[in-house]
DNA sequence: CTGAAAGCGCTTACAG
DNA sequence: CTGAAAGCGCTTACAG
């Protein structure tokens, strides 16, 4: 087992105080060039890194910024993940993963977030019950909504419009001569699958056309069953799913029935992953730039962080959403 | 902004001294039952939480290690940190993430590891240049390769038998009568993927049969122009990935020039990701049980940081890989 | 521009 | 079984 090298140890070779080491990494501004230069050239050397326990605990900013997520084998996460990553490595931030839905937090993640000391909190559960929203209300350090609604302008919301998106690729495909427009969501009620339904629900309404929405489980299995069963009795010109993983679903099972994509049935997804583009066909989709709003997620946090330190006092702010813009990718799965 | 409960106020609100309050939470066998009861109770109204960072400088404990891996959007990452975090949570760790190759670990990252003073690493890189070796040594904590190998005992290694996976499913489909069986690799080398290579080549070479391997992208436009020039020239009769979605691909490209899976060309994957159950016809694959290698490395993590914390000063001995067992699942892709 | 000193919130020998 | 005290490795006013 290796001594780490401590900040002591850099004074010493340096023929300084502690203080200057410190100052030489958090203020250089405030350290006499040649000085700089020299402390500077020993912490290279040694290879020295300040514990970031003991900053932590004198600064009381870790630099360090918790991402709280239900689960992480969700396919929008990992892809989030790396777009906050890519931004946290910018400013210098470093990360801490807690995974857990609502009943967790309640119990004890929560706690464990905070009690972690973080600047700041990248938030992206969608449940949000009156428990959570307290526990939000107490919390130290600013938090950011990533691709999750806060349903509160005290916090902000880094997502896309999903109710603008699913309302005007509904009226696209109405617009194409399309009627029987089949609507698939999840059987757990998400915030912004409601969205999108209201998107879609809209514009079936502003054309007199039936809304059809079946609701299915996240579980491939039980998906099968469901839509088998839906489509023996019928089969829509189009399905979308608020799921790419269930559009291919429904779409090979309809294909198994002997209905033809897209000819007869034309299927759009969610998303916009990898699954798309393996699918056979390939799958039209709406694509989420989730990359792209975990990335903005973080770089917004670090700016309200700096707020944070410095002005402690200053009553909260509303916040307002910060909308990514999103494409429609058309692929095979329409004509 | 909340002022932070600390272990002051719960000692106040006590009438106990910090020292006892720290043992109630730390070795609570040491404190007379009926303080411990009362102490408790006042650190559950108040929703007390120790300070992550002061407790790690003073006990040197953090509680918490270390996940490092080159990317966190690959197939499997998500789920193995699913793993991770179940075996973490039940022993009460904590999770940082570091993300970043080989290159980023040199210039800065593996320093940002050990500066966050985690008690242990969970390692799932698979490059192993010389000097991210020398990096691993100097390091102060306990290392635990995950679906990686460390290429010397110092290590443990948490994986599956990949080499004699591939060679089993090799002659199984040997022994089903084929004698024209690819072998699909990355560009980039893998420790693991060139063990499922020697494998797939040492059945092969027992019965006589020709080795034939594409290396293709992990990038899935450039593996279809790849593929498509393989497929003008010959059709093998099974094809064998190192990913499933390397062998979906390949499948559907197949497909689209009229060859009929599985009765023309047989297709095995490797890994079992929900790609495999969305592809059409559904992905023959060797399942690796990937949420179980996450969570056996980090049960045994915690074994290894125990030893670590008694006695620092023993050399180090050496760790055996740990094998996980493997299945094959069977589906539509082979007849 | 630099150093001595206090303090961040805990834990843990050491006494008693 | 409990408390007073030292110390973990830093940062940051405060002097000079």
């Amino acid at each position: 087992m290796m001594n780490q090298v401590k900040i002591y140890d850099i004074a010493g070779a340096a023929g300084v105080s502690l203080a200057t080491v410190s100052r030489v990494l958090n203020h250089p501004e405030k350290v006499k060039e040649s000085t700089r230069a020299r402390v500077l050239k020993i912490i290279k050397e040694k290879g020295y890194k300040p514990n970031a326990n003991a900053r932590g605990l004198a600064s009381r900013r870790s630099t360090t910024v918790a991402i709280v997520v239900p689960r992480i084998t969700r396919a929008s996460v990992a892809e989030m993940i790396q777009g906050i990553d890519d931004s946290a490595k910018k400013y210098g931030y470093t990360l801490r993963l807690f995974i857990g839905a609502d009943t967790e937090l309640q119990r004890d993640l929560w706690g464990d977030v905070i009690a972690s000391s973080v600047d700041g909190i990248l938030f992206m559960n969608d449940e949000m019950t009156p428990e959570t929203f307290d526990l939000l209300q107490k919390t130290p350090v600013p938090v950011v909504f990533v691709n999750a609604i806060s349903q509160t302008t005290q916090y902000a919301s880094v997502l896309i419009e999903y109710e603008k998106c699913a309302y005007e690729i509904t009226k696209e495909m109405i617009r194409r001569g399309n009627k029987k427009i089949l609507f698939i969501s999840t059987e757990h009620k998400y915030a912004v699958n409601d969205l999108k339904q209201k998107g879609y629900e809209k514009a079936m309404r502003e054309h007199d056309l039936p809304v059809d929405i079946i609701y299915s489980s996240g579980d491939l299995s039980i998906n099968e069953k469901d839509f088998n069963e839906y489509l023996d009795k019928r089969v829509p010109e189009v399905a979308m799913a608020v799921r790419d993983s269930m559009a291919i679903s429904f779409m090979n099972i309809a294909m198994k029935k002997g209905h033809r994509v897209p000819d007869v049935l034309q299927v759009i997804g969610f998303q916009n992953t990898r699954y798309a583009v393996l699918s056979n066909p390939k799958l039209t989709c709406v694509e989420i730039p989730i990359y792209e709003i975990g990335n903005k997620a973080m770089s917004f946090l670090t700016e309200l962080m700096k707020q944070n330190g410095d002005n402690s006092q200053k009553d909260k702010k509303d916040h307002p959403n910060l909308y990514v813009p999103y494409q429609v990718i058309w692929r095979e799965s329409t004509k």
